[in-house]
RNA sequence: GGUGGAGUGGCCGAGAGGCGAGGCAACGGCCUGCAAAGCCGUCCACACGGGUUCAAAUCCCGUCUCCACCUCCA
């Protein structure tokens, strides 16, 4: 089986074939440090994060670049709103961004540059442009000449003649055009500024990721990411920028869909933003991540509270599937099997929810083979089961996830526990049910879940899982 | 106006010409002192109207509704 992927530049499914055999790049845009990142965010890291380990447990090499902007407009006028200094700003929202990626167990990119440690690439990429007569400097400004590049509108499908007028010409701009953008912007009195041949300027959005992705994964790379929303005009100005003066570029573009509340779009314009931070104070984050993960990456997701919790139950059925296993035959049992049709349930487009399909008869199977005390069965689907959620992300036997912080004090519940359950023991041993229940009552209330096995009682916690 | 999507059972959510994805909820059963968990079973859906076909949720034509992009956005 071969992975193949849905390709938005030729609107079709494609068969993926490494530039280079055995390795696989990918450039994801990541995210404008304006501000707290919203589970859109968190969804596009997610399933650029399962890609990556679908990819490097298929056997690639993988090196994974994400970028962060932290210079423009908005990082700009936030800070000054709220009298910081705009890199202070940009900093303590990377600070955020990082920790919600590290929260809902997105593993570290290979690379994560900046835009602003960039300049020098940006600027030679600009001479590059205009010494092939793709850009232009005007006013201070740098433009891309879009006339000079017959391919514009190629990978979103928009012809340049057929656009709606931009909303925002402002008579100051020193285009040429009126599609024509901004490569670099001149400096503004107050603004943060870098010298370059045209004139102290910043960087424009578009050039910074064409100037970071040559820098870290060469003139021509695999899979270009992102969010729907950047198709137009982010990835067909990266790809025109980066194409007049190379033919390479992403082989492959991947664009995840939303997360949506009400119907819309949630969009920090929008002020609809559910902040990460205030849904992992809900759910755990391990629970927040399957909630994202689930639906195929190419889905709308419509939030609601009530679907992700019941994500989160969905979850806790494989998580007490797996801990119950775990204290049977032991956390190393098993073997890393895959089920042929996860992998080509993957294969296909990362099918997540076909494959999730697969790990439920699976653990259908090591449910039943546990309450048939047939631990070698039980132990096979465990390895198996595991594997499997680790492509995912998932496993929870293995992430050490930071919303559980309260593991070392496991030992010392279990033991007040265990006092507990031994007097519930005596009480049923003597037909004391009132008694023994209202043990169970009590614990049930503190969030002890207590049950009744052949091999006899044990607990979990059932409560606000935090 | 241009471009790209979506409408699936009580709910979430896959699939994309013929075998009832999966989960949640509900209901029955097994198990249990009672529960819980688990297992077994029940619940035969695809916006609407035409058409193609032996066979359509899936293909074609038309209609309705919704969303996104064309301006900063994951």
């Amino acid at each position: 089986m071969t992975l193949r992927l849905y390709d938005t530049g030729s609107r079709s499914i494609r068969e993926f074939v490494p530039q280079e055999p055995g390795t696989a790049s990918i450039y994801l845009c990541g995210v404008t440090v304006q501000g707290p990142p919203h589970i859109g965010h968190a969804r596009s890291a997610i399933n650029f994060d399962i890609l990556r380990r679908w990819l490097e447990r298929s056997g690639y090499a993988v090196r994974y670049v994400r970028n962060v902007t932290d210079i423009d407009d908005k990082i700009l006028a936030k800070s000054a709103a709220a009298g910081v200094q705009w890199w202070a700003w940009a900093a303590e929202n990377e600070r955020g961004l990082l920790h919600a990626y590290e929260v809902l167990g997105c593993l570290p990119p290979t690379y994560e540059p900046r835009a602003t440690g960039h300049v020098p690439e940006m600027i030679r990429l600009m001479h590059r442009l205009i010494d092939s007569g793709h850009a232009y400097a005007a006013g201070g400004d740098v433009y891309f000449d879009v006339a000079s590049y017959p391919a514009y509108g190629e990978l979103s499908g928009q012809r340049p003649d057929r656009m709606q007028p931009a909303a925002d010409t402002d008579s100051e701009s020193a285009k040429r055009d009126p599609r024509d953008f901004a490569l670099w912007k001149a400096a503004r009195p107050g603004e943060p500024s870098w010298d370059t041949p045209w004139g102290p300027g910043r960087p424009g959005w578009h050039l910074e990721c064409s100037a970071m992705a040559e820098r870290y994964l060469g003139p021509s790379f695999d899979i270009h990411g992102g969010g729907l929303d950047l198709i137009f005009p982010h990835h067909e100005n990266e790809q025109a920028q980066s194409r007049a003066v190379g033919d390479g570029f992403a082989s492959y573009w991947l664009h995840n869909a939303w997360v949506t509340t009400a119907g819309t779009k949630m969009s920090k314009s929008l002020g609809n933003s559910l902040l990460v931070s205030e849904l992992v104070g809900t759910v755990r984050p391990v629970e927040l991540r399957y909630y994202l993960a689930a639906p195929h990456y190419r889905s709308t997701i419509e939030y609601s509270p009530d679907s992700l919790a019941e994500a989160g139950v969905a979850y806790r059925r494989i998580e007490g599937f797996l801990t119950r296993a775990a204290e049977r035959v032991g956390a190393d049992a098993g073997t890393p099997t895959m089920c042929a049709d996860f992998a080509a349930a993957m294969d296909d487009d990362l099918g997540v929810p076909a494959a999730l399909a697969c790990i439920q008869e699976v653990l259908r199977a090591g449910n039943a083979a546990y309450d048939g005390g047939r631990d070698t069965e039980l132990a096979g689907a465990f390895g198996s089961v595991r594997a499997m959620l680790g492509v995912l992300g998932l496993d929870p036997l293995r992430q050490p996830w930071a919303g559980d912080g309260g593991a070392q004090l496991r030992p010392v519940v279990d033991a007040l526990v265990r006092v507990a359950l031994e007097q519930r023991a005596a009480a049923r041993e003597r037909r004391d049910f009132t008694a023994a229940d209202a043990i169970r009552d009590r614990l049930s209330e503190a969030g002890v879940a207590v049950e009744d096995t052949a091999q006899g009682p044990r607990w979990t916690l059932s409560g606000m899982p935090r």
